[in-house]
RNA sequence: GGGCGUUUAGUUCAGUUGGUUAGAACGCUACCUUCACACGGUAGAGGUCACUGGUUCGAGUCCAGUAACGCCCA
């Protein structure tokens, strides 16, 4: 073996030979319970993140380890046509390659290109996860406009209009004046913007006054249709019923009262413009105002706004309507004002409320059960805080606009009559108008926001509505791993869509991500510079590096805080792996009995392999609880505390002893339970890092060429029974470890003298606990591995003559006899240090045990615990008290 | 404005239902190429647990308030 991992060689050999093997792909006629996982679908024209290398990790470890625990796992891929962005990029791609738009192809020509550039740049997310190590059923791919997927879509909008819970209807909606389209309330990015609150004058009609109204829009003022005021504001309550004409245009319009205005913003009389703002245009709906557009669908002016501003951009023409006011007089003020404005998701440029015909979803009916579904725990959120977000938004949920102005989508399934203009909404073109007869139709031009067959993804991969085995054994899901930020675009929708259709939750629980931000904390973006490619960090550090790193930097619930340098965390973690596998590989081959230790008794095996034996047992409970509850973090952090401070650093020395040691018995016995050990610790790893554990798993011969490490089995903790024979139990880990504490202090000793653990050098113990005693006699080649002595004598009756090094443990006290002369003054201080320490705290119990309403209140184990620690601290002090006395300054 | 979260060592974070002298990693200091590993070993320094008050025998942990930062919604 290689003195040091190296992650690309492992990659190239298991990643091809699992997928080949089938190892990824679910069987429908399994026998097993099943577990399944559908993919967030990213964007097919995405690329690989961080974000997906998390998100994807997560799944990866729940499915393979579901698999060791013995369910038939599956776990489906796929991408999703992303309506707006792919049909951004082509047409980007379209105009700068061949100064193409695509009304110059036309509707079928320019879908053609779509699809064309989609097999040819696509999916290259798909090809990156593979060296991320995800065992996904790739068979099972899906692309949500595949064949099945996209009758899945028109089948439930024939459903929903059936039911009545699809309209078309005149709304307010948010408009992107770059894509060209309507947009859902989710896909408006609210950010603080500074602008400016103008103070405009208002000629009241027939007179000289004027009214002031307060407006962050100038523009808008051309589509004026009336002024409102607070009906109970004395300051303007006479002017109710009047009228104000309208600057620049010269329309006359009515002065009226409504609650809704705010007395305290701005002057308290607000402009009404009911075509461009949602609340002027309830309002307006309300006062049976008139409607006047005065934009075009790209956010330039239209002939509405009169000759003058006609084709100017929205922001040129709001400057040249403050200048042209401001020339009349009619500014009476401009304050700086900070605000909330509405961005596109995809074209990042202010959304631009419009009216227009669009299609929705009545969504009332439909959040009521899956708000239920979560509240009855049915369906669990990991971590459960995001069940209040959700409720919220259910709760106060808002119809969904669902049709797009664009091309690339599924196209809306609703056909007019070219004679009668009757609407017909079926799953094909109807043969024949139900109210004419016509045989002439046409489709509705508008696609489907991509959410729509997105939300139908966790039955639509299994080929719903069709009677599928796939949908029989696969769906209900279990377990979605997604981000938070998509809580209402796709979770709450799939939740709602499931129910829905298909009477069933999707799945039953769902994790939420942190996000990833850069070391400084910054959201990771292509603008910052701040956005590692994947690819590269595998190519650096390993994908297992990478993979486990990730999750175990990742807080619960909480964002990342990345950089590349903090994946030789994980680097190095593979590489101890790598390295204790190299030990045991030097020690002869593998035991043929390692895979359970039946046979085996505690009278064979010596205290550090029982007190292993017993913290892997604790070790496996507690990751396999962890994994249960979605705590992946604890699962990477256990994993790293045991295998490199325990395993590693004691118990590899402890078995050197043995191993380089004369008792061949002995020696067959520790390297069994070395080999059982390991054999768990690369299982329990494998989820998280399945490359190393899988080369590893081969190269000590756990399984043969034709085996795999993926389809060993989770280990379990041992029965008691077991326990029983072995002689596992807690007073031994307890004395074992308080020999790893007195060791330590003998380490310490030497540190003190500056004498290098390479030098072999003579220690005594004194054990003041004939237990103790005992355990160091039974194995005192590890005792002297640990200290890399020359010789450790074990003295009950030792006493120190003149000044020599001296350590204290609970159970026994270390001393360093040296030839040479010792420096009494550091000795005096060091051990005057650790008494004054102890004495403190017995100072504290003391005060706590004096304390009646302690000693009558708290629990009796507590109060004895007290006791005992101080007993523990009195006994260590009169050692060292000891200890102190024997210590004679030199003769200088 | 409403909601959610965070605040513990220089940095990034653990810290179970309140109960040892509050832990780890990275970084730092000293020593060490010893026979798995310098992607390493050994030892060490480093913390009035954001602040104020409360509950309690006992608070990093529970409650209330304050501050700062972050996210979501309006």
């Amino acid at each position: 073996m290689a003195k040091a991992y190296v992650p690309s060689a492992a990659e190239a050999r298991w990643y091809g030979e699992w997928e080949n093997r089938g190892y990824f792909n679910g069987a429908a006629d399994s026998e097993k319970k099943t577990y399944t996982i559908v993919i967030p679908p990213p964007n097919v024209t995405g690329i690989l993140t961080l974000g997906h290398v998390l998100n994807n990790t997560l799944q990866d470890i729940l499915i393979r380890w579901e698999k060791m625990r013995g369910r038939e796992v599956c776990w489906v891929p796929g991408t999703d046509h992303a309506g707006i962005a792919t049909q951004s990029k082509v047409e980007a791609y379209l105009k700068s390659e061949e100064s193409l738009s695509r009304y110059d192809l036309g509707r079928e020509k320019f879908l053609e290109r779509v699809w064309e550039w989609k097999e040819k740049y696509g999916g290259t997310i798909i090809r990156q996860l593979r060296s991320l190590g995800v065992s996904c059923d790739w068979p099972r791919e899906r692309f949500t406009l595949d064949d099945n997927l996209s009758d899945a879509v028109l089948d439930v909008f024939v459903h929903l209009y059936k039911k009545g819970l699809i309209y078309k209807g005149k709304r307010m909606i948010n408009w992107c004046p770059v894509s060209h389209t309507a947009l859902s309330d989710e896909e408006v990015i609210h950010k603080s913007t500074k602008g400016s609150l103008w103070h405009f004058r208002y000629p009241i009609t027939g007179t000289d006054r004027y009214l002031v109204v307060a407006t962050t829009r100038p523009e808008t003022m051309l589509g004026d249709t009336g002024v409102a005021v607070h009906p109970d504001d004395p300051r303007y309550s006479e002017l109710i019923g009047a009228t104000v004409d309208l600057p620049i245009v010269n329309r006359t319009i009515p002065v009226f009262a409504d609650d809704y205005v705010d007395r305290e913003f701005g002057s308290g009389v607000v402009k009404v413009t009911p075509a461009h703002d949602p609340n002027d245009y309830e309002m307006g709906v309300k006062h049976k105002l008139d409607v006047i557009d005065v934009m075009n669908p790209d956010g330039t002016m239209n002939g509405n706004a009169g000759k003058n501003f006609a084709g100017l951009d929205r922001y040129e023409c709001r400057k040249r309507i403050v200048k042209t006011l401001e020339d009349q007089g009619l500014v009476e003020k401009i304050d700086d004002y900070e605000h909330q404005v509405g961005y596109s998701e995809r074209g990042h440029v202010p959304v631009e409320p419009r009216l227009s015909e669009q299609w929705f979803v009545r969504m009332e009916p439909l959040a009521a059960p899956a708000l239920q579904v979560v509240k009855d725990g049915k369906i669990r959120f990991h971590p459960d805080r995001w069940v209040k977000t959700y409720n919220h938004w259910m709760e106060n949920i808002k119809d969904w606009c669902i049709s797009r102005q664009l091309w690339w989508g599924h196209r809306i399934p609703a056909y007019y009559c070219n004679e009668c203009n009757e609407l017909v909404v079926a799953k094909e073109c109807p043969k024949q108008c139900p109210s004419c007869q016509s045989t002439n139709f046409h489709q509705d031009e508008d696609v489907l926001d991509t959410w729509f067959s997105s939300w139908l993804w966790p039955f639509s991969v299994f080929n719903w509505p069709q009677d599928d085995p796939d949908l029989h054994r696969f769906y209900p899901t279990q377990s979605l791993v997604t981000g938070p930020d998509i809580i209402f675009f796709w979770v709450a929708r799939m939740i709602m869509a499931g129910l829905e259709f298909t009477g069933e939750i999707p799945f039953s629980d769902v994790y939420f991500t942190s996000i990833i931000r850069d070391d400084k904390g910054q959201k990771l973006s292509k603008s910052l510079n701040n956005s590692p490619d994947p690819l590269d960090v595998i190519a650096t550090y390993g994908a297992d590096a990478l993979r486990f790193t990730v999750i175990y930097i990742a807080p619960v619930g909480q964002d990342i805080r990345y950089s590349n340098e903090k994946c030789e965390i994980g680097r190095n973690f593979a590489n101890k792996l790598w390295n204790a596998a190299r030990f045991r590989e030097m020690q002869g081959k593998l035991s043929d009995d390692w895979s359970d230790l039946a046979g085996t008794s505690g009278k064979n095996l010596r205290a550090d392999d029982k007190w292993i034996l017993n913290q892997l047992n604790t070790v496996t409970v507690s990751i396999t609880n962890s994994l249960e509850n979605f705590d992946f973090h604890s699962y990477t952090l256990e994993l790293y505390e045991f295998v490199w401070n325990q395993f590693c650093d004691w118990y590899v020395e402890s078995a050197k002893a043995v191993f380089y040691g004369a008792d061949e018995s002995l020696r067959i016995e520790v390297l069994r339970v070395f080999d059982f050990t390991f054999s768990a610790i690369l299982r329990l790893i494998h989820p998280v890092m399945p490359f190393v554990t899988e080369e590893l798993f081969h190269n000590l011969g756990y399984v043969d060429e034709s085996g795999s490490i993926m389809l060993a089995t989770w280990p379990t903790a041992l029965d008691n029974e077991t326990i029983n024979e072995l002689g596992l139990s807690a007073e031994n880990d307890n004395m074992v470890e308080e020999k790893f504490s007195l060791i330590k202090a003998g380490r310490n000793l030497r540190g003190n003298y500056n004498i290098p653990f390479s030098k072999k050098i003579a220690y005594t113990i004194k054990p003041t606990d004939p237990r103790f005693e005992c355990l160091l006699n039974s194995d005192l080649d590890s005792v002297r591995a640990h200290l890399n002595a020359e010789t450790v004598v074990v003295d009950e009756a030792y006493t120190p003559t003149g000044s020599i090094p001296s350590g204290v443990g609970k159970y026994g006290l270390i001393f360093m006899p040296l030839s040479g002369a010792i420096d009494v003054d550091s000795e005096v201080q060091r051990l005057s240090k650790q008494r004054d320490e102890l004495t403190a705290a017995i100072e504290g119990i003391d005060k706590r045990l004096a304390n009646d309403n302690f000693v009558s209140r708290a629990p009796a184990a507590v109060v004895e615990r007290e006791r005992e620690k101080r007993r523990e601290f009195v006994d260590k002090i009169q050692r060292l008290e000891g200890l102190l006395s024997e210590l004679v300054p030199c003769p200088r």
